[in-house]
DNA sequence: TAAATTGATGAATTAAATTCATATATGCTT
DNA sequence: AAGCATATATGAATTTAATTCATCAATTTA
């Protein structure tokens, strides 16, 4: 009794408030982690959460939180060590391409986190868009690329990140908004605001509009703000993933809808050449983006398996 | 991967040497302990330990033991926190009453491993010899009692300790070192030197002689090496714990051979009051009883099933 | 007040760990 | 160097533990 997973099971619960939330992060069942728990708070005959909405700790609880932000930073580092030892010590490369414009916003403070962890190893990230950022791993001008489709390919391999929704953004009061879900059609009236990208990444246009023939006036912007001041100011409609504009939904800036009645989902992977895809230090890197990306965007869903190390 | 059982295991790997004797000490059998050891190994792609007699540990197992001995103190730690927790808060008690005089050899560093963990309960060992130290419970003088056999009582719970061999001692040259091991009637014409205890407490007696109407002269001694000092000395033959006189064998004062074909077997075996016996303070003194007796006293083996907390 | 979300729970299922049986390896003795 | 004793490795069978599934009860939100 008392196991590392019951260490981590109390550490995410207490960031989350939630058996379900935290069953999310830990890539189980809420039922699961509420047998775990039921069965730790037994053994000890101990409660170690009051069970309120959110769950909070009790003193019991409190001192197990205590010890596993003591040992588990050290679990983990000692992982990453035994990793570094059965390398051949030849330090990685990480220069990193993104297709996604948002993406920076959560790649940024995983890049910080995973530096901490492996200082040997050099980060950058390559600029300026491509038409096939997945050509640079053959290239040699990117070591890892993060897209939003697997697209299977001789010598590159693909890791699932999470999935999210792509909500549609318009201003209040917009009549649209009275609608519980937009449909392509919905889109033909006014002019779509994106990112300046070709429509090949633009969800929205290659899977919803472009099937249904529908072609929008554009409008470009370069930052996600300024996308959103747009739609706030009545110029037209946009499709955002919904943890990058959360904050801005919680404030009222703007409305915004599912697209499609079982909404419009789409995915983000990692792409690497096959050698450097098993190597620790890679595979850590991508274990950072995904913990860092369910610490700090809300909505998102795991995609496909994943084995927490 | 990399679970504290992985920790336990290599650091009783590295002080026993051996995966046998490390499986004795877990609770285990071999074959689990390797499979264990292969899956971490195979895991990180490293060798932890030289695969030579003894097991040595590689660099890899050293970061591991060093981990080890960071890490599992301080969850034994939280183990035992977490029990007082639970309990009332009230202090616990342990008068200790023992039956055999040899158990003072590995009681004394026990009760001294126990007192660092459990400073606020009040040991003391209950002297003088007792005809029936079982009922010191019931008196209210002690409040656990080490006895060698468990004879199911009403209000008591036995806990099993570990089960030992009691060896014949002859001195050098005796010509009762020839044979394999000895019989009932071998004892007939030396005389017996044992413990100043009745025979009821003398295995020897009690399990081989007395069942072949076998009644040899006594002699007595109060002191373990005051025992093997008389036998050495040819005043007669006396049976004794393989593990207390392991270290006199090494030394060649005295042989050693089995009683009866099959050996002699003794284990020995907790006895506490109902009400006593499930609280955390009382568990854990058992448990470091164990502990130390499998760290300390060679030739043991466990006695029927056992949980590791 | 209804609907939705969340946690709890027993049973079924799946996965993991351990044992059993046995082969292979190592070290010791003669 | 051969044989013996003891230890480890390993695949298959078994047992045990953990997780999921299906649901109910409780709580919160609309």
């Amino acid at each position: 009794m008392l196991a590392l997973k019951h260490l981590r099971l109390i550490e995410v619960l207490n960031e989350t408030g939630s058996l379900t939330r935290a069953a999310t992060r830990l890539f189980l069942t809420q039922s699961a982690l509420s047998h775990q728990l039921v069965a730790l708070e037994a053994h000890y005959g101990l409660m170690l959460f009051v069970r309120a909405r959110p769950l909070r700790l009790t003193p019991a609880g409190e001192y197990l939180l205590a010890l596993a932000r003591e040992i588990l930073p050290r679990i983990d580092t000692a992982k990453r060590d035994l990793a570094r030892l059965a390398e051949d010590n030849q330090p990685g490369k990480l220069r990193i391409a993104v297709e996604c414009h948002t993406c920076y916003d959560w790649l940024m403070p995983a890049m910080d986190a995973y530096r901490t962890h492996w200082p040997e190893v050099e980060m950058d990230l390559v600029g300026g868009f491509h038409t096939d950022p997945i050509a640079l791993l053959a290239e040699d001008k990117a070591d890892l690329v993060i897209v939003s489709e697997a697209q299977p390919q001789k010598g590159v391999v693909f890791n699932p990140l999470f999935r999210y929704e792509m909500l549609a953004l318009m201003a209040t009061g917009h009549k649209l908004a009275d609608k519980a879900y937009l449909t392509a059609k919905d889109f033909s009236h006014d002019p779509l605001i994106t990112y300046p990208a070709p429509d090949r990444l633009l969800d929205l246009v290659r899977r919803v509009l472009k099937p249904s023939g529908i072609n929008p006036e554009r409008r470009h912007a370069e930052l996600t703000i300024a996308i959103v001041q747009l739609v706030a100011s009545r110029k037209g409609l946009a499709a955002l993933p919904a943890w990058a504009v959360q904050s801005y939904l919680e404030r009222g800036y703007v409305v915004a809808r599912p697209i499609t009645k079982k909404g419009l989902w789409s995915g983000l992977y990692t792409a690497a050449r096959a050698d450097d895809a098993q190597r620790a230090f890679h595979l850590d890197f991508i274990a950072t983006l995904q913990e860092q990306a369910f610490m700090t965007l809300p909505g998102i869903e795991p995609l496909l398996e994943n084995e927490y190390e």
